[in-house]
RNA sequence: GCCGAUGUGGCGAAAUUGGUAGACGCAUCAGACUCAAAAUCUGACGUGGCUCACCCCACGUGCCGGUUCGAGUCCGGCCAUCGGCACCA
């Protein structure tokens, strides 16, 4: 029997304990249905569950319902982004276990989300810290060392002082860590990379196949692999014998106006390049360009500062002899590190040039050129030899094929994506499986060992090295290939290593002998919609993009892109802005859950924005769906006696009034289906609940006309339209009627499409275009019929006058335009 | 600077993709029930005009212009906000 009231902590604690037991959202492996793969980004475990949280996993869990119920045989699961920076941290600063401290994050945010309802299938639970999971991490570092795709070098790497680790380009945002937002420096050290930059142009061409994500996230991983097409150009150096400086340039056909040529203040062969006299000044230049931060060097309005080499180029299109600089505008890791520099048509070489009084050639013109301006835009080339008169964005193919021919260039595309850094001077994560032995060097460790297990025995007290540093059981080992003495990398992989695969794992979550069985993640992926926040459009999602390309090369994988669909959802905001501790407008889901259910969470975080729009939390709003939930139920417990599961009518049969509503029941099942499907529109689905809702009160006003039999099928339908979002409430309402299966399992509700339609409609009536008239007619009517009754119609009469009508425009079963002059 | 998104009542937002602008809510106001309050129910609610007897008229989707019988929607030119990239040669 129903309360006579809603009260959803009852209900949700029942269903809560129902669940637990019997486990109803286990996948079946056997199932013949098409499958679907429902994925959320898996949460880092903070603590606790906050609001974002509980947007992204109920969109998730609305869609696997959604789909469950259509027919499909769904996968959604759930897991643990459990390496990373805070939970050691709070060793350093509470003395905690980093794995005892992760691990009862997980116990009580594993509780938070089963009380949110979701139909998550629990035995696939994926942690990344434990090492039934970073075992297959590690494996994986050796298969992609194994193809050449991990590889150590000495480069100048982010630091972050404070996180006293190194960072990867993608974690450094506007100069500052990603974490802790602190300045980042660079240091040269040994380091490994994966080589994401072997797929640049993969990642970057595939992109066309996404046809499911949104073109914001696109656009910025477009931005990221930063393609750009150009050329090689070679200039012998006049003072030295067979040394060449090569540049990347994308504008060719500016080569006749190159006046001086510079390279980075970390340009590898520098000091070569200097004449004894400018040694010094140049030494001093690189020792302050070092010692900048990333952020002073990169502002684009700082001054440009250089120093000379003494040393010249001679341009081998025109014989001119030209000074070679140092300057730290020019980027030692973009293309060669050298430039050559054109300032009548560039407008850094322009500052620069003046600053230094360097001279400057004009070699293109156009309409808007001006004497003693630079000059970027379209024109054709002048003071170019056989190239004059030749327009200036087809002369950088011919200039270039001349260079080639001549030998002294070549075409060349560059991409600004660098080297994935992966590894981490920190404890809590997966140490990399290498080691290093006095005779054989550098050896990765046999995959039979596998996992390399964290040592427990370390001191996080310790400054200036990693944790894992002072174990005094880890760093000694043996050799793999000798047998000799060998000593392990103390580096542990990026959490973003981890996440890289772990929708992949889902599929065979628990397999002991394998990374997974490759038909189960040809069957189950690529994921089928994934839900997330925008933060990852460039780190996570490009990342996971060039592990499952790595992983086909290995053969591992028969696909190559893991994410067919992607939704990023917006953020979730309270009075206008982020929810944020230290702004104090947090909203605690716990809170919620006791005062007004998950359900009622549930379905207000859906109800107000569309998914990708960020959402703002109201009280009033909370409030707000809960009295809707109540108005649904009390429905229900008014009605209980009464509803028949086994309802029965002809349509032919009926009264008008039963009949508008029995169609006012299958629009609003075509309405919900098409939004759920056309991009998730739940706000709108939510909007179609109430309509619902209102549709059903007003039918019951007058008690003595009730067909139960209608009444019936508009409460069970209602009842199934709204269980995706009102997950208690809708099980708790169906078992209550007699039901023997859950509502859960019930297949979605189908529509008619000839009852989806009202009796009559509305014909609106205009004058010139605007509304003058409306007339209920019947469905179906004529062209000609409908001129007639709109030409008839009083107002329209009034409007027409006794001007002439010059045309009417008829709209089948909407609208009639009468024009008159 | 380049790229992407967004712009509609007091607020969150709808609008079958060129056909009634503001569905559905929140807030507010008024009324019913009540000794009273809560809860619940009913009604009003873009702006301006009209004695406004709830009929009607004009205006109205960031701004200016265009196409069209008809534009929130399409085209051209701007403006603003948010986000990404940026001394990338």
């Amino acid at each position: 029997m129903l309360e006579k009231e809603y009260y959803p902590q009852q209900i949700e604690k029942k269903w809560f304990d129902i669940w637990e037991e019997t486990k109803p959202y286990k996948v079946d492996e056997n199932s013949d249905k098409p499958k679907y793969f429902a994925l959320s980004m898996f949460p880092y475990p903070s603590g606790k569950l906050h609001m974002g949280h509980v947007r992204n996993y109920t969109i998730t869990d609305v869609i696997a319902r959604f789909k469950t119920a259509q027919g499909f045989s769904v996968l959604h699961p759930m897991g643990w982004d459990s390496f990373g920076l805070p939970a050691e941290n709070a060793a350093i600063q509470k003395g905690a276990n980093p794995k005892t401290w992760t691990l009862e994050n997980i116990d009580y945010m594993t509780k938070q989300l089963k009380m949110l309802g979701l139909s998550v299938d629990w035995d696939r639970e994926v942690t990344t810290c434990l090492p039934d999971y970073y075992k297959w991490t590690q494996w994986l570092f050796l298969q992609l060392y194994k193809k050449g795709l991990a590889y150590k070098k000495n480069a100048p790497v982010n630091w972050c002082e404070k996180c006293a680790t190194v960072l990867a380009n993608e974690q450094v945002i506007d100069g500052k860590c990603w974490r802790c937002d602190s300045e980042v420096t660079k240091k040269n050290l040994s380091q490994w990379f994966f080589k994401i930059t072997q797929y640049s142009e993969q990642l970057l061409a595939d992109l066309d196949k996404l046809t499911g994500w949104g073109d914001n996230v696109k656009t910025m991983q477009e931005n990221w692999i930063g393609k750009s097409t150009g050329a090689i150009l070679k200039f012998k150096v006049k003072e030295l014998e067979d040394v060449e400086i090569p540049v990347y340039t994308t504008r060719a056909d500016t080569v006749y106006g190159v006046t001086y040529l510079v390279v980075a203040p970390e340009y590898k062969d520098i000091e070569k390049l200097t004449t004894p006299e400018n040694l010094k000044a140049v030494q001093e230049y690189r020792e302050n360009a070092k010692k900048m931060s990333e952020i002073e060097r990169l502002s684009t309005d700082r001054v440009k500062t250089g120093v000379p080499l003494g040393t010249h180029i001679i341009n081998p299109f025109t014989g001119r002899v030209c000074p070679i600089w140092v300057a730290d505008y020019a980027l030692v890791d973009y293309g060669t590190g050298a430039v050559m520099a054109v300032p009548y048509h560039d407008e850094r070489d322009f500052a620069f040039a003046k600053k230094y009084n360097l001279p400057m050639i004009q070699v293109i013109t156009g309409e808007d050129f001006k004497e003693g301006e630079c000059y970027i835009e379209k024109g054709t080339l002048i003071n170019s030899k056989q190239f004059d008169g030749i327009d200036a964005v087809s002369a950088r193919d011919k200039i270039t094929e001349f260079a080639k021919q001549e030998g002294f260039g070549e075409f060349k595309t560059q991409y600004r994506l660098r080297d994935w850094l992966i590894s981490r001077q920190r404890y809590w994560g997966a140490p990399i499986p290498i080691v290093y032995c006095e005779k054989c060097g550098e050896v990765a460790v046999s995959e039979e060992s596998l996992p390399v297990l964290l040592p427990e025995d370390v001191d996080f007290s310790v400054k200036g090295k990693s944790p894992i540093e002072t174990s005094a059981t880890f760093k000694e080992t043996t050799c793999p290939k000798c047998g000799g003495r060998a000593t392990r990398d103390t580096d542990t992989m990026d959490t973003f290593v981890c996440s890289s695969w772990y929708y992949l794992r889902y599929a065979d979550a628990k397999n002991a002998d394998k990374c997974f069985d490759r038909d189960l993640v040809n069957k189950w992926l690529p994921v089928d919609q994934y839900v997330g926040g925008i933060e990852h459009a460039i780190l996570h999602l490009l990342y996971s993009r060039f592990f499952t390309k790595a992983l086909r090369d290995c053969n591992l994988l028969d696909f190559d892109e893991p994410f067919a669909n992607l939704l990023t959802q917006g953020m979730v905001l309270k009075d206008g802005s982020k929810m944020s501790k230290s702004k104090g407008n947090t909203v605690d889901p716990d809170e919620i859950y006791a005062n007004y259910g998950a359900d009622t969470a549930r379905l207000f975080i859906l109800s107000d924005s569309p998914p990708a729009r960020d959402f703002d939390w109201t009280d009033a709003g909370v409030e707000g769906c809960y009295k809707f939930i109540s108005r649904v139920y009390r429905l229900y417990s008014k009605f209980q006696e009464k509803i028949k599961l086994d309802y029965d009518f002809d349509i032919k049969n009926l009264s008008k009034k039963d009949d508008d509503f029995v169609r006012e029941v299958h629009i609003a099942i075509k309405k919900i289906t098409k939004d759920i499907e056309n991009e998730f529109q739940f706000n709108t689905v939510i909007s179609s609940y109430r309509e619902l809702t209102n549709s059903i009160y007003e039918y019951i006003k007058a008690e003595s006309e009730i067909n139960y039999d209608v009444l019936s099928f508009g409460l069970l339908t209602l009842l199934k339209l709204i269980s995706p979002v009102c997950v208690f409430m809708s099980e708790e309402i169906y078992s209550s009627l007699g039901a023997t299966k859950s509502i859960h399992q019930e297949p979605w509700c189908q529509f008619d499409e000839n009852l989806a339609k009202t009796s009559a409609i509305t014909l609106i009536v205009q004058v010139n275009g605007k509304l003058r008239d409306k007339l209920e007619v019947p469905q179906g009517l004529d062209n000609s019929e409908l001129e007639k009754l709109a030409l008839a119609a009083p107002k329209a009469k009034e409007f027409i006058g006794d001007k002439q009508v010059v045309k009417v425009i008829v709209v089948p079963n909407k609208l009639v335009n009468i024009v008159v002059k």
